[in-house]
DNA sequence: CGCTAAAAACTAATATCATTAGCCTTAAAG
DNA sequence: CTTTAAGGCTAATGATATTAGTTTTTAGCG
């Protein structure tokens, strides 16, 4: 009954990551995104505001990551490669997509967070693999610790706080099986 | 020659410090830190636009984790402990400290980071004793992984991120530990 | 074929920011 | 007592996010 529309949810979003990854959070408004689709501020409120906008850019962040994680995860080998490939693929991710990454992990608000069950449950399958290193009893902290070293490496690289030079990625593949080899 | 001064850097960056681990960045404004000195808005720019004053906060959160460290580190003990030491009084000085703590590492812009020199340099103590136990030629790789594995599992921590119950401070040593036994 | 309803976008207005240019006030130094 | 420059002030500009209320369009129905 309306009339021919030039904007939904899905697209919008969309292009809201692809501007964010550009040019950065802060030079993101929706005057901007707004203009993309020739259309005045305003009517991006029918759908979305800022907050609602950065959540969803969020929550599609971290559904790519899983997504990636569970295409490397599904490789036949032992089980510490298996979480070394899968931690690479978050590198690899992390990497192509900077801006939206740390974006996702950043946090700074509540609201702008993931869906909750988006999130834990999501890493499931990783921790039977983890339990298969670690033991069942130790698989929750062994996965938490795995999470942990893998995405803070990630975002020092990605932060510009290792700048004393080195193979990162190699770096990156030494820590992750140090770390396992520690939890044999 | 001019008339008592109201302002001046330090405690300008003090109080913006405060500012932003109370209400966090984005409430933070020049507007209100000017109000919080019987100062008019316009007057901050004497001496920091946003930007130099927000990297100033993230210097001073720097210096502060370092010297933290520092005095952590200076105990007697085996390698593994003393690391282990350092990386719990980086988790209780981010949890006490969380909104700026993040801010300091989250590092979208570069003009916000810290100074280049604060930063590598101060790690080098943490190397020499990361070599006693990984060895010289692998202490860099390892040091970096041990960075990584405790800034990640802050991050996530903060973040809230880990919503699946459990003793997060426990775990956390329980990682740190398992990746210093991995090097060894 | 014209009317109606509601979806979708628009206009207009408000409030908050960061930032700059130029002015005014004060006290220390000569 | 005059100079001078530091330090704060006024005023203005241009982004920005957001809301309320209005207008346009077209699908479907009588």
């Amino acid at each position: 009954m309306p009339y021919p529309s030039k904007l939904d949810s899905e697209t919008l979003v969309s292009a809201a990551f692809d501007m964010i990854e550009q040019g950065g959070v802060e030079a993101f408004s929706m005057h901007k995104l707004a203009a993309e689709f020739g259309v005045k501020t305003a009517s991006l409120y029918r759908y979305f505001n800022k907050e609602a906008l950065i959540q969803a850019v969020n929550t599609q962040t971290y559904t790519h990551i899983v997504q990636t994680m569970y295409d490397a995860v599904a490789v036949d080998a032992d089980p510490a490669q298996r979480l070394l490939v899968a931690a690479k693929a978050m590198y690899a991710y992390a990497h192509q997509h900077p801006v939206t990454y740390m974006l996702a992990f950043r946090n700074s608000d509540d609201n702008l967070r993931p869906d909750e069950d988006a999130t834990e449950q999501s890493v499931l399958p990783l921790q039977a693999i983890m339990a298969e290193i670690s033991g069942e009893a130790d698989s929750l902290a062994a996965l938490r610790g795995l999470q942990a070293l893998a995405h803070g490496f990630i975002s020092l690289t990605l932060a510009g706080q290792y700048r004393r030079g080195g193979d990162l990625e190699a770096h990156f593949e030494q820590a992750i099986m140090a770390y396992l080899r520690g939890w044999q």
